[in-house]
DNA sequence: TGCCCGATTAACT
DNA sequence: GTTAATCGGGCAA
C-alpha cells in the first residue's frame, strides 16, 4: 500500500492517465484525499488554456510532465492541473474532487464548513481545503508538499461531458469513480463505464 | 489601453 | 433555477 504515483506515471497520453488517477491518494502538505474526479486537456482540444499556444499563464503545460498547473479561475478560485505527456505536448488533467481522507478538521477550518461532502467536491474547493494557490504553479509531483500515491485496489469509473466549458462541450473527458458522494455532480445516464484495476 | 469573459462557487428566488 | 462576486488573460484597436 501507498506505492508513491512514480514521476513516470504523467509521461503518457492524458486520456491514459485521466481515468488512472481515479482512486489514486493526493496529499498536500499532508493534507487531502482521495482523488475521485478529473478533466482531460490536450492542447489539440479548442477548451485547453494551451490551446492557442503559450502564453506566461499557462507555461507550465508546454514543460515537462508531473507538474504543477495552478490557474486562477473566476478572479477568485485556484484551479490544480497535472501536467501529462512530453514536452511540449502542452497537456493535463484538471484535479476537479477528492474523498476527504487526511486532515479533514484542517480542512473543515480553510472551507468553514462542516459538510464533509463539500469539502473538496469541485477545483476551487478542494485548492482551498488543500490551500493551494498560484504560488504552488510549476511545483513537482513527486516531491513534498505534494504526495500522489498509487490506488490499490480495483476502481469502476464513470466518464462524461466536461463541466464549466462553452467549447467542446460534448466530449466525454471527465472521469470519475463511479457513484461516489464526493463528485462535484453526478455522471448522467449516458455517460459509458470503465473497470481499471491496480 | 479597453473590453469581454472564463476549466467556479455560494447565496439567492 | 438564477445570479453576483471578482480579476487576470487574451485579443482587438
Amino acid at each position: 500500500m501507498s506505492v508513491p504515483l512514480h514521476p513516470s506515471f504523467f509521461a503518457r497520453g492524458v486520456h491514459t492517465v485521466a481515468p488512472d488517477l481515479i482512486g489514486a491518494t493526493l496529499l498536500f502538505a499532508d493534507i487531502g484525499g482521495i482523488i475521485v474526479e478529473v478533466e482531460a486537456y490536450h492542447h489539440t482540444d479548442p477548451a485547453a488554456h494551451s490551446f492557442r499556444g503559450r502564453t506566461e499563464r499557462n507555461a507550465v503545460m508546454f514543460g515537462p510532465p508531473g507538474f504543477a498547473y495552478v490557474y486562477r479561475s473566476y478572479g477568485i478560485h485556484w484551479c490544480l492541473n497535472f501536467v501529462c505527456e512530453h514536452e511540449g505536448s502542452a497537456s493535463a488533467v484538471l484535479i476537479r474532487a477528492l474523498a476527504p481522507s487526511q486532515g479533514i478538521a484542517t480542512m473543515r477550518r480553510r472551507r468553514g464548513l462542516a459538510d464533509e461532502r463539500l469539502l473538496c467536491s469541485g477545483p476551487g474547493r478542494l485548492c482551498e481545503a488543500l490551500a493551494i494557490t498560484g504560488a504552488h504553479n510549476g511545483l513537482a509531483l513527486d516531491r513534498p508538499p505534494f504526495r500522489l500515491l498509487a490506488r490499490d485496489s480495483e476502481v469502476e469509473i464513470a466518464n462524461g461531458p466536461r463541466i464549466g466549458i462553452t467549447k467542446a462541450v460534448e466530449l466525454p473527458w471527465r472521469y470519475g469513480l463511479k457513484g461516489s458522494r464526493f463528485l462535484s455532480k453526478p455522471f448522467g445516464k449516458v455517460s459509458s463505464e470503465i473497470v481499471s484495476s491496480e
